[in-house]
DNA sequence: CTGAAAGCGCTTACAG
DNA sequence: CTGAAAGCGCTTACAG
């Protein structure tokens, strides 16, 4: 076994060629696997593997990708990598990434769309195989110059109107389906709805699905009690918000629109001192696994972070192995009801 | 301006120099900003810019990489992305790097040091220019190959005795210091301290922290006050043990050594109905914001995770330019006391 | 002031 | 069964 000296230049593949004795591209073919299919001896082949190993050779990646032309890294962008939401979904798209031989390049927009297309532009200079993107509005001519390049592209979690993009995407309204019909089905009757005024697409979905799913359910308009809380609310002024609308609504249920928003309703129930779900059934959309720090008694509509990541790197594989430009495909996932202790 | 076509290839360096008229090398150098150095006439050169702007070309960075040696990609190997606090401290250093014309690769080692040794030899296999490390203890033999090769290495949050590595680590003693002072200072004098049972380092320094300046505020050593909660705790046997250990000792005073401790204290605390900090004072050690969600009363001892982000970056790039192995800085870095509302 | 040429470390037709 | 050669897209001594 040699030990790599301070300064020694790294072996390369004429080195291992050289001490073999062979071509370099014969070395090549060898650990490529092609040594069958380019008929080298049997021999041959192994003494050059034998010699890589010795020598701990492994390929220069920077050098197969110029002459590939493919660099086995792929372009992560999403509003905010500190974010939890958007760090889950990294750590699950890097490992299936890694399985597949891919190396991850991520990067936050910041909710700036000027961010983002430079973002994408250093990205394509940098030569990655592919993207998955949570769109912002504003990204969507450099995002067209992608697909005009045939890059590889796929959106996760968010998605451009009219751009013809591969995505995979929450079923928001089948989520709040499955957390009210929980509640329904248990005869709560007067179930409060609490969301916060943001402009986010989710949020409209999921406060329209609760209108849908209690007009389906038979309930008169009068049924719908919807506290729209201002965006950047102050936590005190929130939680006193919440106090209010669970005693003044006279409230059986509530269902919170985001974790953020149930991390400060778990602390407004507390403070009115009622028992979980005896005195008030709780469901709140939960999208990164926050609740399960929390006492039992909450139901939970939890994103599939899991499937929605290795959704996005499947999809975005089978454009890298197609090569051509394959028709679009609109992933949805189901969100999964969780119900912790007794309901 | 020229439109892309769908199969068009990409405009290369030498197509920007035939179009101009000029050899491949002058459009390099006027690229490069060596035109003045290279003393290439100015009407050359604007000739050059104009046409690499008319035509969309950048350069291909992987053979940048392959020709210069450096490919300006940093790697980024922590616990896990998914972790909140890891999650902070990825986000910084991408901003600080980009900032400086690096990218990021990050990678997670789960808490496996085989994981860490196969994603160093992978990162270093993918030419990276540097490495920023939180390490494992396992993964010794294959950073000193790195810093063999002379391989630019900062850890970061962490660190392995032995090992001539720079670093950026917490001042944990400091830290805890600076939330007891702040409690002995206001007359608390029934401090508890909550800790887990994990054999991390941090832990140890901190609840050594607490035991050594209660001694040196001339405290017995009766005032200890700890409980140490198994590892992998029931969420709803450990709001118990609080309750427990706040009414059982009489504490006036408690301080939790990490922000998960902190949240189920938080819990425990609104159950007992106790005022903050009216009947018992709070601090907690912080380590990615998470108490910024709570309500006010509750003092942390925040990470700087900005400043260990940068100090990280920073210190890794000194040992890039410098380009000859330099000697080893161990930075460390101070939390922060935050008061929030009346003490 | 500018160009021709070598070379970074690979892969892959092509020719024996 | 194996090797010589071209070339991926750049940069940088070197030679005018």
């Amino acid at each position: 076994l040699v030990k790599l000296h301070k300064s020694m230049k790294r072996v390369s593949l004429k080195d291992i060629a050289t001490k073999a004795g062979v071509a370099p591209s014969t070395v090549s073919f060898v650990l490529n696997g092609k040594a069958k299919q380019m008929r080298i001896s049997d021999s041959v082949a192994e003494k050059v593997l034998a010699l890589t190993k010795a020598e701990g050779y492994t390929p220069n990646t920077i050098a197969v990708s110029l002459r590939t032309g493919r660099s086995k890294v792929l372009g992560l962008i999403v509003e905010d990598i500190a974010n939890p939401f958007f760090a889950a979904l990294a750590k699950t798209i890097e490992v299936r990434a890694n399985a597949l031989g891919y190396r991850i390049v991520y990067c936050s927009t910041e909710n700036d769309s000027q961010k983002g297309n430079d973002l994408v532009t250093m990205l394509a200079h940098s030569q990655v195989d592919g993207f998955i993107i949570t769109p912002l509005p504003g990204m969507e001519k450099r995002i067209e110059d992608l697909l005009q390049q045939e890059r590889p592209v796929v959106f996760m979690d968010r998605y451009l109107p009219g751009l013809d993009v591969s995505s995979v995407l929450l079923d928001n309204h089948e989520g709040v389906r499955m957390g009210m019909d929980h509640l329904l089905n248990r005869g709560y009757q007067r179930i409060g709805f609490v969301t916060v005024d943001l402009k986010q697409v989710q949020m409209q979905q999921r406060q329209k699905a609760y209108e849908d799913v209690l007009q389906q359910w038979g309930r008169s308009p009068e049924a719908n009690l919807v506290l729209n809380l201002p965006f950047a609310y102050e936590h005190l002024f929130a939680v006193e918000r919440v106090k209010e609308f669970i005693r003044g609504k006279k409230l059986d249920a509530i269902f919170f629109c985001t974790n953020y928003l149930g991390i400060l309703g778990v602390e407004s129930i507390t403070q009115l001192h009622l028992k979980i779900p005896g005195d008030l059934a709780i469901v709140c959309f939960d999208d990164h696994d926050l609740f399960k720090l929390y006492p039992p008694g909450i139901t939970t509509v939890q994103q599939p972070l899991g499937e929605m990541a290795n959704g996005a790197v499947e999809l975005l594989m089978e454009q890298i192995g197609a090569g051509t430009k394959l028709a679009t495909h609109h992933k949805k996932v189901k969100a999964e009801l969780i119900v912790r202790g007794s309901t």
